[in-house]
RNA sequence: GGUCCAUUCGUCUAUCGGUUAGGACGCCAGGUUUUCAUCCUGGAAAGAGGGGUUCGACUCCCCUAUGGACUACCA
């Protein structure tokens, strides 16, 4: 029988969430969805060192701004079921210490007394230097030790590990959704600290084992950093009998830095000049901040499909999904193996794309906050205009206020170029010419001022491009924008014989 | 250093032994536009190297090179 689908994103909150780490939820989550699964989300806070606060809030309502729904764990709806409560691994003490108990019972871990002092001692005293089976005996643990004296320093309140004792020479093989089998030789893996006295806590590779096992997780899909440690995690379900119950394994390739070589890092994101995280963050200590997609102006949907298509592809030519379908096409069978460069432009491109295809109304009303915050207050009518004309130029909503500016102010400078290139020494008889005929036009809908001003030129014999060219510049201040008549219409007659009579003034050439 | 993973246009990728090696971003050119942009059309651009296997290899195997990850009482 087929056993329910179930995945877990399982981030620790040692500080924002990375965009890399997003992909990962967004696999977890495509993939959960697409086998009518559950997708959980786990707090892995074993590292009381390293805790940040806000870092989990951080990492919800990120999760959230995405469409990433979480339908049990931290994060899940109120009404969510979390039947395998708590998820926090910090609230999970008491669970972990009964399964080292367990390992330790049945001699598959030991206790290890070494200080980090000692250890680091053996390291620079040995080349390559790994805690196993051919140096555990040189060391100061259970092994080496007589019971008396492991109970007595533990009675005394000397702190020690809890280290998993690696059978060596054994052939493990890992089964790999994505890359197939790889066998990695035991004797390569180091007793690993299972749990630490110290804070009563597991390691990573403790908790998340147990966590998952205990947790009914059918598949682990996470990044390839992990992948030298997959191994271990298989050796940890044998140890603990749990191996009919081990979960598949699935590992994502890495999400690199555009420029260069290595993971993308959280720096990369302001050396280079585009986010790395999903929303803005700012350190507690220090006044570092790290700009997010979400404050940039990208669309979560735009986002989402930008993340979906770096590492996975559909087999097809297909690059715009909604969420929806790229539930139904993910496989992880069709994710890609090797690293992938974070292509910046290409988010760009799907954001325009994105922008492109929003009703009018929504990009209107993410405009009118942009508006707002610098004062001008418009009705939403003539702002669904506006956006209508330039939105094309656009690649972000920021992006509306450069290409519209002008119909809410007028310029206050004319581009130097623009002006050498458009503004002839007739320019202002003609343009004062013009003025009395829009003078004369009562309907200035787009159309009609059109029909006359051209048939003025028309008459005139004026040249058709000199005129509307200075036009342009009388009304945007540069030699950009829609078409003239459209905003002319939507300024108003006053204000474009104001913008007339203001360049004529003040264009000196 | 050791272990593991990877390697097709600048970038993301398709190809699952037989293709003029396809698409997208970016770039270049042309067209559309009274302007700028959008948009449309076209173009340049790739199988890391060397050995095998095979009638035939981008595709399978081996070696080399290169890149990456891991190598903590961090995850």
């Amino acid at each position: 029988m087929k056993r329910r689908v179930r995945v877990r994103f399982a981030p620790s909150p040692t500080g924002p969430l990375h965009i890399g780490g997003v992909r990962t939820a967004l696999y977890n989550f495509l993939f959960a969805r697409q086998h009518d699964g559950d997708m959980l989300l786990r707090i892995e806070d074993t590292d009381s060192a390293r805790f940040v606060p806000g870092a989990e809030e951080y990492i919800v309502e990120a999760l959230n701004w995405l469409g990433i729904t979480i339908d049990e764990g931290i994060g899940a709806a109120p009404d969510a079921k979390n039947t395998h409560a708590p998820y926090r691994q910090s609230e999970r003490k008491a669970i972990y210490r009964k399964y080292v108990d367990q390992l330790l019972a049945a001699g598959l871990a030991y206790i290890a007394f070494d200080t980090p002092l000692e250890l680091e001692t053996k390291r620079a005293e040995i080349p390559n230097f790994q805690y196993d089976a051919k140096t555990r005996h040189l060391m100061c643990n259970s092994l080496t030790l007589n019971a008396g004296e492991v109970k007595t320093r533990i009675e005394n309140g000397e702190q020690y590990v809890v280290r998993i004792k690696i059978e060596p020479n054994q052939e493990i093989k890992v089964q790999d959704l994505i890359r197939g089998e790889v066998i990695v030789n035991s004797s390569v893996i180091d007793d690993k600290v299972l749990f630490k006295s110290s804070d009563q806590l597991p390691t990573y590779h403790m908790a998340n084992v147990v966590d998952d096992y205990l947790m009914e997780i059918s598949h682990v899909i996470r990044g390839e950093e992990w992948l030298p440690s997959a191994p271990l995690h298989v050796l940890l379900y044998r140890y603990l009998g749990w191996s009919e119950a081990m979960p598949e394994f699935a590992h994502l390739p890495l999400l690199l830095k555009p420029d260069g070589n290595g993971k993308l890092s959280k720096r990369d994101g302001d050396r280079l000049g585009f986010p790395v995280f999903p929303l803005n963050w700012k350190d507690r200590k220090g006044d570092d901040t790290f700009s997010g997609y979400r404050e940039a102006g990208y669309f979560p949907d735009a986002v989402v499909n930008f993340l979906a298509l770096l590492g996975w592809n559909p087999g097809t030519e297909q690059e715009i999904f909604s969420m929806q379908e790229l539930i139904d096409a993910f496989s992880l069978e069709r994710v890609s193996k090797s690293g992938a460069k974070f292509d910046y432009e290409k988010g760009k491109w799907f954001n325009h794309k994105y922008l492109q295809n929003k009703p009018i109304e929504e990009l209107a009303d993410l405009f009118q906050h942009e508006l707002i915050e610098k004062d001008i207050v418009e009705d939403s009518e003539k702002v669904m205009k506006i956006v209508d004309l330039v939105r094309d130029r656009a690649d972000f909503i920021s992006d509306l206020w450069n290409q519209s500016s002008y119909f809410f102010v007028a310029p206050t400078t004319y581009d130097e170029k623009t002006v050498k290139k458009r503004w002839k020494a007739d320019t202002p008889a003609q343009l004062t010419e013009l003025i009395t005929v829009l003078e004369s036009i009562d309907d200035f809908s787009p159309e009609n001022s059109e029909n006359i001003v051209k048939e003025w030129i028309t008459i005139k014999e004026y040249s058709l491009g000199a005129v509307m060219n200075a036009l342009r510049l009388a009304l945007v201040g540069e030699g950009k924008g829609p078409h003239i008549f459209d905003i002319t219409s939507i300024i108003g007659k006053e204000e474009t014989i104001e913008r007339i009579k203001k360049s004529i003034r003040e264009i000196i050439v």
